[in-house]
DNA sequence: TTCAGAGATGTTTGCGTAAACATCAAACAA
DNA sequence: TTGTTTGATGTTTACGCAAACATCTCTGAA
């Protein structure tokens, strides 16, 4: 009601005085909230003044501060972030671009990337791709720009933007995960190949003579990353990798794959590219026969909290999302800010989990 | 690199041509990107008219339209999102406010909300919670207004808001999912009382005499319907239900309160209030010993995709996300049109899922 | 006393856009 | 012819904010 009252006593300005034939009562225009010159009407001070305390300016006598935040509340009065982004070029505001939301892994790194950026002061948009083509990814940087983001933090490997024939605006800030370094961005990820190695070597460790890999999607660098790594520490304890066979991150096709690798009883001994198709592929086994870990050994990659449940619980890769969405927001900060301009490469630790899915080949 | 050059040639200005002593260079200031001024000179036309191609009017001859479009694409122009909204009061732009991106269910939610919102041209602001305190609600909405949004679906217990003293202001519309009907705000939801209903039936109609409950966080709406609607079904049946132990969603939870159910011989039935806690239950099944389904049947709630290769199948309720968020921001666009002032409740149908993890008592 | 310096505060201006209004030419009716 | 309508286009203005600059009021030193 007050506030009501001294929002339309806004000012005439200076629109010429002469507008006799007024049209009716004007339209009672779309409330918007007080402006930053209510708030200085109200207080007695200028629209400058305002601004000043709004953004902690420290110039600013205690009193006349105080005078001001009073009328900020009675108002109610809330910064206009569009005129704000307007005036100085700053959106407070980053964005982020994935494939999909259905890759647990990427969630946990999004709810990471969210957490981290709110304490920032930032918020995050959003924009999902529906596939890796080149016209969606495209789609998706028309939108990002109109948005207006001060940064971007680019969920796939980078290569997509390339084929899509796209460079980022160079002065658009840009921080990609899950990508091949020296892509020419920055970028953070989880170390791809010491996870890979760690779960190779724990099962060579455990006796077992080959082991078989279930990849994920090409498109990926985490799963190229991750398969080239299986397959160096393979060629390294002499042994020829045995053919791999790709699923698209899905538990479903951890199944298809564990089918194929249930039927073939030289198989005792699996790495999968996440934990997802590691459950897949663990229900095969299970409808075919094979004990795990008796018969067949299994380690995933992600250590999700529902794999310490899975049966038996999952020997997995642990990656700690929580610092690789963090570490993406504070480099995408710096570069904001214009410091760090180098485009690195920083690698996030992994760790190995061991469980109950493997063991000891039996022979 | 063309575009580069075309854009540092931007116009000097009319800032008074008095600045004898400029120090040094100016500031090579941030690159701002082609106005509608940049565009209309380079046309050969009116800001005005560049605006209206560029809003799609209609009142544009067709060769003028074409040489504001050719000059646009020279110049790489786009629009700026915050002058536009800065004039128009829109924004584009909706917010998501949702405690917990780790559970499944949300996550699910969102991923439909934002493609349904990108279809529509609004992009998503994503606003997590770190826990249901009044403080972080508050604090969500105090950001949500800053951010600008023109509205926001909010993912959890509407009471809350209440509790936390907040009232959302009437004219920012909002979609609340997993809440009460009646909470005085339009409503999209799963239904939770035909689910719950369906699980308990079904283990009923196995012939199993009692059905033990898995209950989600008091918290939640959605836990607390599934409760209320399986203690009704057993009521219907002439069954008194038995204690109820609540978890949070988390697979742990359920593993927690599984392992005291799995200590009970009178358990041979258990719906769990998500798939997530069937999950941990199972494994505390399998843990002491208890047969499933032989011994224990369990049903689940959500249907994820994982749920097909949990150990056994597990059967459980499916719930269809993808509707549920196409549908919040149909409704919550309706509302930012001015249009469907009613606060109604929308809720969208279930079925059962039977797999693996349910069968007829022994004996 | 007089003035320089420092800090608080006010005034002007423009960010890029689109609504409102103004203008102008062509088409048409009287 | 002359005026009226219609559609295309140009001009002015304000959206809310914060730099840049201007002013004003104290201190304290010369």
């Amino acid at each position: 009601m007050n506030i009501q009252g001294e929002a339309t006593k806004k000012p005439v300005h200076k629109t010429g005085e002469n507008t006799p034939g007024n049209p009716a009562a004007a339209a009672p225009r779309a409330s918007r909230g007080p402006s930053i010159a209510d708030v200085a009407r109200e207080a007695g001070v200028s629209a400058q003044t305002v601004s000043r305390v709004s953004n902690g300016l420290t110039n600013v006598e205690e009193s006349t501060k105080k005078r001001v935040v009073e009328a900020m509340k009675r108002l109610g009065y809330r910064p206009n972030r569009a005129a704000r982004a307007l005036k100085s070029g700053r959106f407070k505001s980053i964005g982020v671009i994935m494939f999909s939301l259905t890759s647990f892994g990427n969630m946990r790194t999004l709810d990471a990337i969210a957490t981290a950026a709110a304490q920032a002061g930032y918020s995050v948009t959003l924009i999902p791709l529906e596939g890796p083509t080149p016209g969606m990814v495209t789609g998706a940087y028309d939108r990002l720009r109109e948005q207006e983001v001060d940064g971007v933090i680019i969920i796939f490997e980078a290569h997509l933007l390339d084929q899509a024939d796209i460079t980022v605006p160079e002065d658009l800030p840009a921080v990609v995960i899950d990508s091949a370094p020296k892509s020419g961005y920055t970028m953070v990820d989880t170390d791809q190949a010491e996870g890979a190695r760690l779960a190779t070597s724990h099962l060579l460790g455990l006796g077992h003579t080959n082991v078989w890999h279930i990849g994920g999607p090409t498109t990926s660098f985490s799963a190229k990353h991750r398969e080239a790594s299986w397959r160096a520490t393979l060629h390294d304890a002499g042994i020829e990798a045995p053919p791999v066979m790709n699923g698209d991150w899905s538990t479903d096709s951890g199944y298809q794959i564990g089918r194929e690798l249930a039927r073939n009883p030289d198989v005792h001994a699996i790495f999968a590219a996440n934990d997802q198709m590691a459950l897949g592929a663990m229900r095969a086994l299970h409808e075919l026969g094979r004990a795990i870990p008796a018969d067949v050994s299994i380690v995933g990659f992600d250590d999700l909290d529902e794999s310490t449940s899975f049966w038996p619980p999952l020997t997995t890769i642990h990656q700690d999302f929580q610092t690789v969405g963090r570490l993406s927001i504070e480099h995408l900060l710096q570069k904001i800010a214009g410091q760090s301009p180098a485009n690195d490469a920083t690698t996030v630790g992994t760790h190995l989990v061991v469980r109950k899915s493997t063991a000891a080949p039996a022979h």
